[in-house]
DNA sequence: AGCACGCCGACT
DNA sequence: GTCGGCGTGCTC
C-alpha cells in the first residue's frame, strides 16, 4: 500500500524543479504518468502536476507538510511508462526542468488545464496492398531495420492485413512498472540539473578528483585517448533489464545511405508495413512537413485512415485528437515534423527520420532537444528500430555507421537518373575583368536565355544569420584562425575580426596576406540586395523573394512557393529554404549566387553544411524531365566541398571531411559543450564568463590534465538580441560524460561566489549551429 | 514562477 | 502615523 505520490509541478522554474510528496487520499487512483490537481504554496493554490512516482518513504519532509492530493485530472495517463521515462531522460540531457521536458512531450492543455474535447469523425480509409519489387539493394536495407526492430523478416506476405493496434486498458500494465527516477542508463556519473544549482554527485565528480594519467600540457593534446577514464564508459551499453545482456543485438540505428530517387521511401514503406503486420506502430519524422507534400500522398494512400499528420498548424484540439488515437490505438502511423517523436505509442518498433542531415530536427527552444538523439533513447526503450535516411547524412550518423555503431545501407542511383550540369564559375576572374557585378557573365548570359525561352530561374543566396567574413576578390583567400581553422568574423562595432571558436582578436587588414592585393573586403549581401540587381538587369521580369521578411505569417513560404509554382514570376530569389521541396518542372535553371557565404560561417561545420546545401540544390535540378543547369558563382574555386559537391560524391566528401574533424580534433572525435551567458550589461556578461574560465583553467590544471580543452571565450553568432548581449565560451573533451560533469561542476563554483544577478545561462552539449 | 514577509521613503 | 517599494526566502 502506497501513501505518497511524488508530483512534478507543471511550472518550468528550476527553483521549484524537484519531485514534491503528497499524500494520496482513500479512494482517489493515483498512478505514475497521471495529471492532478495539488495545493501548492503558501495560500495552497492548486497547481496541476504530475505523478513521476509512487512511495511509502515521506524522505526528510515532516509530516505536517504534506499535503494530500486534490484531484485527478484525467482517466488517462499523459505520460506512459515510456514518454515518462523519456522526460527523465531528457531533462539530464539537455539540462532543463522535467516540467519544460514535459510540456514538450505532452499535449497542450487550455487555459483551465482541460484537454480540449475531441469529436470523432472518424472515415475509415482501407490500407492498400503493397506489390511494389523491391530491388537487391532495398531488401537489404529492409532487412537491417527488421533485425533492428526485432521484426522478423518473413512475418507474411506483403500486403497482408493492417488491423489497427487495440488497446483498451493502456494505463494499467504500461504504467505500473517502476519509474526509474534517477533516469538512468549511466549511473556512474549521474548529475541532476537544477537549472544552475548542480547537486550531489557534481560535487565531486570522479573527473576532478581523480588525477588523470598521461596528458602533456597545451592545446595540441586533446588526444585524451590515453587518460584512463575508470567510471565512464566510452560508448553506452544498452542492456535490457529483462535480457541477459551479453548477447550482441543487431544496431538500433540504421543509416540508409541513397541520393533522392534512390527508392528510400519505398524501403520506408515496407518496413512499415511490416512492424504494423507485427501489432506494432511506426513513426516518420520529417524536416519540414509543408515542404513534403508528396512523401505525406505516398503514406496516406498505402496506410489509410492509420496514419495520422501532425504538422505546426494544428490547433490544439486536433493536436489532442491525434495523441488520443495514438494512445487508444486507432492510429498506428504518424507523419511530422520533430515533436512527432513522443507520439504515445504502446509499442513503438520504428522511427524513420528522413533527411536526417537537416537542423530542424535540433529544437531551438527550450528544452533544445535534438529528435534524432530523442527517437534513438525511445527505440532503444521500446525495442525499436531507428531509420536516419539521408542522401547527405550528417558526418557524425555516417561517422557511426562506419564504426559498427549503425548498421548501414546503401541504395545506389537509379539507372535512369539525369545528372544535372554543375559548372562552377570562378569569380575571381570576373574581379579581373571588371565585372563587379553580382553575377559572373556566363550566369547572366544563361538567365537571358532560359528567361527568354518562357522558362523559370531560381537563385539560392546560402546565407545564414548575419555574420560576414572577410576575403580576398582577387585570390579567394579568406581570413581565418589559425589554431581553429574556422574563419573570422567581422565585427562592426568594434571594426575587427573576431574567431567565434576561441575569441582570438585580429585587425581588419588593408591589403591580401598572401597576394598583396587591395580588394581585400567583407563579403555578405541579402536577398534584398539581389533582388534589386536581378530587378536592374531584368526590369519586366516578375521576380518573388522568399526570406524571413517575405514568409512572415501563416503559410508563408508555402503561398509564395505556389505561387511560383503557377507561374506568377519567372524569378524566385531565396535563402536555405528554396533549397528544400521544390519540384517545379519549369524550372531549368539554379544559380547558387555567392557559394562562399555557406563556407565560410565561422562554423566548423560550414564545408559539411556546404556540401550537403549546394548537393540538394545540384539534385533538385537534375529531377525535372529536362535536365537542369545549377550554376555555383565562388572565389574559392578548389575548395573541397565545392569540387566534391559538383559531382555530387558523398563518401568522397566525408573521407575527406573526416580526417580533417580527426586532426583538429572535433566532433566525432570530441564533444564541444557551449556555456553561454547573457545579459543587458555586457561588461557583467564578460566578467561573469571570465570568472568561468579561470575557475576552469584552475580545475584543469590542478586535477583535469589534457582533458579538457578550453577553446576560448568569444561573442555569440548573434552576439545582441533584445538588448542582450550573448557571450560564450566552449570546451572541448572526447567523453561526453566526464566534460558535462566538469562543467556543472565549474559553474556551480562560479555561482558560490557570484549570484549571477541579471544574467541568464545557456547550456548546450554539442550545438550543431554554434551560438 | 508566485506569494508572503519584511524593513525604509513620501503621502493623506 | 500609513501605504507601498521590491529584496529575500520558501513552496511537499
Amino acid at each position: 500500500m502506497t501513501s505518497y505520490a511524488l508530483v512534478s509541478l507543471s511550472i518550468t522554474n528550476s527553483e521549484v524543479d524537484r519531485l514534491f510528496h503528497y499524500a494520496i487520499p482513500q479512494g482517489l487512483g493515483v498512478q505514475p504518468g497521471y495529471r492532478v490537481k495539488v495545493p501548492f504554496g503558501k495560500g495552497s493554490k492548486l497547481n496541476i502536476g504530475y505523478v513521476i512516482e509512487l512511495t511509502e518513504d515521506p524522505g526528510d519532509v515532516p509530516p505536517g507538510k504534506i499535503k494530500p492530493i486534490d484531484s485527478v485530472l484525467d482517466d488517462f495517463p499523459v505520460l506512459t511508462g515510456e514518454t515518462l521515462k523519456l522526460a527523465l531522460w531528457m531533462k539530464d540531457k539537455y539540462y532543463t526542468t522535467l516540467a519544460h521536458t514535459i510540456r514538450a512531450i505532452t499535449p497542450t492543455a487550455k487555459a483551465d488545464g482541460r484537454f480540449p474535447s475531441t469529436r470523432r469523425k472518424k472515415v475509415a480509409t482501407e490500407p492498400k496492398p503493397n506489390n511494389v519489387q523491391l530491388t537487391a539493394a532495398q531488401t537489404g536495407a529492409l532487412e537491417l531495420i527488421l533485425a533492428a526492430a526485432g521484426v522478423g523478416f518473413d512475418a507474411g506476405p506483403v500486403g497482408g492485413k493492417l488491423a489497427p493496434t487495440e488497446s483498451k486498458n493502456f494505463s494499467a500494465d504500461v504504467i505500473s512498472r517502476p519509474v526509474d527516477v534517477g533516469c538512468g542508463d549511466d549511473e556512474h556519473c549521474k548529475v541532476i540539473w537544477n537549472g544552475g544549482i548542480v547537486s550531489e554527485e557534481a560535487d565531486s565528480p570522479d573527473c576532478i578528483l581523480q588525477p588523470m594519467g598521461v596528458g602533456a600540457a597545451g592545446c595540441d593534446d586533446a588526444n585524451v585517448s590515453e587518460c584512463s577514464i575508470q567510471s565512464v564508459t566510452g560508448h553506452e551499453t544498452h542492456t535490457n533489464t529483462l535480457s541477459t545482456g551479453k548477447r550482441r543485438r543487431p544496431p538500433q540505428g540504421v543509416v540508409v545511405f541513397g541520393v533522392t530517387g534512390s527508392g528510400k521511401t519505398e524501403v520506408y514503406l515496407h518496413a512499415i508495413e511490416r512492424v504494423l503486420e507485427a501489432g506494432r506502430q511506426a513513426v516518420v519524422l520529417v524536416p519540414e512537413i509543408a515542404l513534403t507534400p508528396q512523401m505525406v500522398r505516398v503514406f496516406t494512400a498505402r496506410f489509410g485512415s492509420l496514419v495520422a499528420v501532425t504538422h505546426s498548424r494544428l490547433t490544439a484540439g486536433e493536436r489532442f485528437q491525434i495523441w488520443k488515437q495514438c494512445f487508444d490505438g486507432e492510429v498506428s502511423l504518424v507523419i511530422g515534423p520533430r515533436s512527432a517523436v513522443f507520439a504515445p505509442f504502446k509499442n513503438l518498433g520504428l522511427i524513420v527520420v528522413d533527411e536526417e542531415h537537416e537542423h530542424t530536427y535540433h529544437s531551438e527552444t527550450t528544452p533544445k532537444y535534438d529528435a534524432r538523439e530523442v527517437a534513438l533513447k525511445r527505440a532503444q526503450l521500446s525495442g525499436g528500430a531507428v531509420v536516419l535516411g539521408s542522401a547527405t547524412p550528417s558526418l557524425e550518423s555516417f561517422y557511426r555507421a562506419q564504426t559498427g555503431e549503425y548498421a548501414l545501407a546503401r541504395l545506389p542511383e537509379r539507372v535512369n537518373k539525369t545528372n544535372p550540369d554543375v559548372t562552377v564559375l570562378d569569380m575571381r576572374y570576373q574581379v579581373m575583368q571588371g565585372n563587379v557585378s553580382l553575377f559572373a557573365m556566363d550566369l547572366r548570359k544563361v538567365m537571358e536565355a532560359t528567361l527568354a525561352a518562357g522558362k523559370q530561374v531560381i537563385l539560392f543566396l546560402n546565407r545564414r544569420g548575419h555574420s560576414s567574413f572577410v576575403s580576398c576578390r582577387w585570390c579567394g583567400y579568406v581570413l581565418a584562425c589559425d589554431s581553429c581553422r574556422v574563419n573570422y568574423t567581422y565585427h562592426a562595432d568594434k571594426d575587427a575580426l573576431l574567431c567565434h571558436y576561441c575569441g582570438d582578436r585580429a585587425a581588419m587588414p588593408k591589403a591580401c596576406p598572401t597576394c598583396n592585393h587591395e580588394h581585400i573586403r567583407r563579403m555578405g549581401m541579402g536577398t534584398q540586395k539581389l533582388e534589386e540587381e536581378v530587378l536592374g538587369l531584368f526590369p519586366a521580369v516578375k521576380v518573388l523573394r522568399m526570406d524571413t521578411d517575405t514568409t512572415r505569417g501563416k503559410e508563408g513560404h508555402a503561398k509564395i512557393l505556389e505561387a511560383f509554382g503557377r507561374g506568377e514570376a519567372q524569378v524566385l530569389i531565396g535563402t536555405q529554404m528554396v533549397a528544400k521541396g521544390l519540384d517545379f518542372p519549369d524550372v531549368t535553371l539554379v544559380g547558387v549566387v555567392a557559394a562562399d557565404m555557406s563556407l565560410f560561417t565561422g562554423d566548423f561545420r560550414a564545408a559539411e553544411h556546404s556540401f550537403q546545401l549546394l548537393t540538394q540544390v545540384s539534385g533538385r535540378a537534375g529531377r525535372a524531365a529536362h535536365k537542369g543547369d545549377v550554376f555555383l558563382q565562388t572565389y574559392n574555386p578548389g575548395h573541397y566541398a565545392i569540387q566534391f559537391a559538383k559531382t555530387g560524391d558523398y563518401e568522397s566528401f566525408y573521407s575527406h571531411e573526416i580526417e580533417l574533424r580527426r586532426s583538429m580534433v572535433y566532433p566525432p572525435f570530441s564533444h564541444v559543450f557551449a556555456v553561454m551567458i547573457t545579459g543587458e550589461r555586457e561588461r557583467e556578461v564578460i566578467t561573469a564568463l571570465q570568472k568561468l574560465q579561470a575557475i576552469m583553467e584552475y580545475c584543469i590544471k590542478k586535477d583535469g590534465k589534457g582533458r579538457f580543452e578550453i577553446i576560448g571565450m568569444s561573442p555569440a553568432l548573434v552576439s545582441k538580441v533584445k538588448n542582450n548581449f550573448r557571450w560564450k565560451i566552449l570546451i572541448k573533451c572526447t567523453m561526453d560524460e566526464p566534460l558535462k560533469a566538469f562543467v556543472l561542476y565549474c559553474i556551480k563554483k562560479l555561482k558560490e561566489n557570484d549570484p549571477l544577478t541579471g544574467l541568464t545561462l545557456h547550456l548546450t552539449l554539442n550545438p550543431i549551429i554554434m551560438e
